[in-house]
DNA sequence: CACACTTACGATATTCGTAAGGATT
DNA sequence: AATCCTTACGAATATCGTAAGTGTG
């Protein structure tokens, strides 16, 4: 039994006509009939009846016909969805992104994804940076954006910009008014800083540790935005990725460029290394480094 | 896409390599290869990726193998299923039988198709011999048992046998003890029979009428056994078709052949006409021609 | 270098369309 | 006589297997 068998069997039973069913199959009638033939054959009996006037089904045609609609419309439905994956008219993408990219140039960068294709579904986890990488590796999503990770075995990253570290100060601070600050200026007051396990707290403390610098901690949160409160009513200072210098400025801090040393650490897209991934993955992935290449260090 | 395609893929996909899919699939490596090629062409990208030394799945690949799975289990299925219905493995007869032969010698006839053909179910329709003949017409059945219907338009009768009415009288009458009645014999008694729209009921008027005898009706019943009953209680005699002699001697009457005039009709197998019978009804028809030949008039 | 998949090519099968045949209205 | 399905046959196409090619461990 064939596919072409099979929608030949359909068309004759549905228009009960070998004639008519030839041209809705771009067939001709001895082609058509062959078909049928072949198809009786390979299941052992007659399905129609053909009188030279008229064509009827036999009862074991009769109950083919649901059997036969149902299987070629699953085939064809089948073969929609796939090609519809291949041509990115269907499809999801899972995506990972640490918190500070997610709310800041996530959503911009998915808009341009929607725009071009609009029928991919896109789950984003906005998860910490630790769990970015965890989730690409144990392939709960296909892309995730974070931090270069130091031991990268099994992932391969794709750098999308350098991710510099700037200063968070009070609207009112005098710091505000400078164009760029040194790490000793800004740790001469009370600095606000994320809570241990995260790796912006991490990273900070490991740099400055390498200038003999000791972070002056006041305060910790586990949330950025609560940082950027805590500093724009004044209770200290803080450093953030550049990444967020637009979410830190709505909170009502001021961000200022820090150097001596210059913090800074390449954010990009990680992927499962040897994986291939799926064609709307890397759609994604383009449009990722496309909407993000122009602006080098935000 | 054709079913070897995606059998081929199938096949590769759960073994994860060609070599092994080719035993399975009974081919040689290179048609595999151009199988599995075609197939991704015809939905419009890579399925399977192939390094020289290892066999992986694409995203697209994982997502299509559920789906051809479910695809080729349904296909194998309805051909599995159509074939069995034409070896007679597997199929459903509906029939139509008179009460008088669904009780007495339809169980036996069934005994017999049931041996030869375990797996076909058989519904039968224990309805009078008017209903026999409208289920027929109206397809709700494609076999039905009963008397020659008159009006036979639509429909094909093949006489089984000839059915002749026969006396019943009590056990302690003494017309029990003859070997041969006349009507006019049996109609010195209080005569009891089934009601009105009964077909028997009505075939004895008619024929009794073409005689000039009259049937003195003194007890009317819709059920046979119920005449049987009132026969053996000695509330009167009744005259049923052959086919039921048995039943009435277990009922604790006696029957007793019956002349002028021989009341008989031809009872046969209604099919509708043009109409093909399934292959299961055919044997069913087969196997009812068979058991009753011998025997032709009971 | 040995294994596993791909490409090349000739032989075989299948399938298709044109033409002729048969049966019914 | 016209219509509709089937059979016959030659041509085009597809598929298969053998043999050679290519890249990886």
């Amino acid at each position: 039994m064939t596919v072409k068998q099979l929608r030949a069997f359909l068309a004759v039973a549905q228009t009960l006509s070998f004639t008519q069913a030839c041209e809705h199959l771009h067939l001709s009638q001895p082609a058509l009939s062959l078909a049928i033939k072949g198809l009786e054959e390979s299941l052992g009996g007659r399905l129609l009846i053909r009188t030279t006037r008229s064509v009827r089904l036999t009862p074991e045609g009769e109950s083919l016909l649901p059997l036969a609609k149902r299987l070629l419309a699953d085939w064809d439905n089948t073969e929609e969805v796939m090609r519809q994956r291949f041509t990115l008219q269907l499809g999801r993408v899972a995506l990972a992104a640490m918190p500070s990219f997610a709310c800041n140039q996530l959503p911009s960068a998915l808009m341009a994804f929607r725009r071009r294709h609009p029928r991919i579904k896109v789950t984003v986890h906005d998860v910490i940076n630790e769990q970015v990488i965890d989730m690409v590796r144990r392939q709960r999503v296909e892309l995730g954006i974070a931090f270069e990770p130091a031991a990268s075995e099994g992932l391969a990253f794709t750098p999308l910009f350098v991710d510099r570290f700037v200063a968070v100060v009070p609207a009112d601070s005098p710091l505000a008014e400078a164009t760029t600050l040194r790490w000793a200026e800004l740790l001469r007051y009370d600095f606000i800083t994320l809570q241990r396990p995260s790796m912006v707290r991490l990273l900070l403390e490991h740099e400055l540790a390498a200038q003999g610098i000791e972070l002056p901690v006041a305060f910790e949160s586990h949330q950025l935005v609560t940082v950027g409160r805590m500093v724009a009513s004044g209770l200290g200072v803080s450093a953030v990725p550049a990444l967020c210098r637009r979410q830190m400025h709505e909170l009502g801090g001021r961000c200022v460029t820090l150097t001596e040393p210059v913090i800074a650490r390449p954010v990009g897209v990680l992927s499962p290394a040897g994986q291939e991934l799926s064609v709307a993955a890397q759609a994604l992935q383009e449009v990722l480094a496309a909407t993000l290449a122009p602006s080098a260090t935000p």
